[in-house]
DNA sequence: CGACACCTTGAAGAGGTTCAAGAAATGTGG
DNA sequence: CCACATTTCTTGAACCTCTTCAAGGTGTCG
């Protein structure tokens, strides 16, 4: 969390980037017919499905910008002004709520097809700092469109009562893991969502690089990084995963789910 | 907890609190003017403020049924289908999250004015438990309808997005206590917590009753009833609080803020 | 008034933290 | 491309907060 940088989403291409963005951006301009979301392969994530040619000529004019935020930099930061949801179109996020004396806490890991910014709505200021783990795309969303095409097309409408109401329901759960778990279940509770996850998005069911730091973790489930390390290594030493740096193998998904349906209470 | 009843919520009038729900009835019946959310003393908590007399009238229609809940009884319960929402006019709910082995997590303590069931739109079906502490009236919100009038009625739409939001940000307060704090940082932030929302509705900044047990406030903390009582009695021997039972006296809230701001993250 | 739920307090124990040191990986500048 | 600095990860040992177990006290409601 080393970025102190203030929050800052690159309008067009951040300079840093220049030979990758500038391919990218070119793709933009020639074939701007594949920005629309109704050509975007995340759309079945990030909005409403059965939509008809009008309603979704409608919402394919919602994203306005596509900002390139580059890992460790923030989309957004708490009491920046809230204009837009933003649909991650690559890459790996953190949300994490902080106090100005010591670090804060991660309240979550986003990727590709999830939405962030659902904070801001509350108090038109954003509340959280959304930070690129990786080197990351998104849609922006003004929302004030959104609540605008909310109003004619239901489906959106519908759509955007789920959404929220989903991160309210995935909160509850982080909930219940912080208030009732120990270290095992937490982190095999983490592991099994992310793959869960990334298996929606077509990736290996038993494979997964991990996007964010031991210390990233232990935030997000409430533990040190120490004790996230060990229980890796406990999970290696039983023969449950293997663990190579960033590098996760499951070897053993039945036991994990074990541990934590295992999960007594206190 | 004892509650073991199946999610019911009184049509009109359960009839073991006879002689008081008549009352209410009959109240219901005569002055059916005053069921309105335009007359309802709650409205600046619930509902959106600022419409003209069309968009009230049109909000008004909204509260279809006013059931009352008995004390321990459940409003709705995991897996009941969604229908509304549900707006406290009075008394206390807690919600929960449970897996079925053991007991569960209380993921929040809702007060008159609040609003209920936001986390049964993203499945449809209800993902929590919403318990009366004390026998309550709720107002019912069918959801179809407050899609359907948000459509029309822009600062409907909006307010249904706002609170939504604040259930988001509430629940990351949450995260950052059960992730970050120690017990009495935990217990500190609860009462102080507690205090802000009372005082909004016009109760005293210095005296609170409490609605729920040492196990519930322990299961919302994260903690177990032992430590909640063991740093009630801590508090109370700093003088920071005099305790009597479920009466409890600030006698220093500064001294509970300075708890809550110190949380020194590990 | 008795049964039951709720609360308090004590003592022992465990799980996780803290502190510390070294190893591995990653990034940077010459 | 290599050496050095930095970040990240692992592992050990001591400590501490909170839990667990237990018993007794207090309040409440039929």
């Amino acid at each position: 969390m080393s970025s102190s940088t203030t929050s800052f989403v690159s309008p067009a291409t951040p300079l840093v980037v220049r030979s990758r963005s500038l391919v990218l951006r070119s793709t933009v301009d020639q074939l701007s017919i594949k920005i629309a979301c109704s050509n975007c392969n995340m759309r079945e994530l990030c909005m409403p499905i059965g939509l008809n040619a009008d309603e979704l000529r409608r919402v394919d004019g919602l994203v306005t910008r596509r900002p390139f935020v580059k890992r460790g930099t923030a989309l957004f930061r708490t009491g920046d002004p809230f204009t837009s949801l933003y649909a991650i179109r690559s890459g790996f996020f953190k949300t994490c709520v902080g106090t100005e004396d010591g670090r804060g806490q991660v309240t979550g890991f986003q990727m590709a097809g999830e939405i962030l910014g659902l904070d801001g709505i509350a108090a038109d200021v954003h509340s959280c700092d959304a930070i690129a783990l990786e080197d990351t795309e998104v849609c922006a969303l003004p929302f004030d469109r959104i609540e605008e095409i909310s109003r004619e097309v239901q489906a959106l409408q519908h759509h955007v009562h789920k959404l929220m109401s989903r991160e309210i329901v995935r909160e509850h759960g982080v909930m219940l893991l912080l208030g009732n778990m120990r270290a095992e279940e937490r982190l095999a509770a983490f592991l099994l969502n992310l793959l869960q996850r990334l298996q929606l998005r077509g990736f290996s069911s038993s494979d997964l690089v991990l996007r964010m730091t031991r210390e990233e973790i232990g935030s997000y489930l409430g533990l040190t990084l120490e004790t996230v390390s060990r229980t890796f290594s406990k999970f290696a030493e039983d023969g449950v995963i293997t663990v190579n740096q960033r590098h996760v193998h499951i070897e053993n998904a039945a036991a994990l789910k074990l541990l934590v349906n295992h999960e007594q209470c206190r």
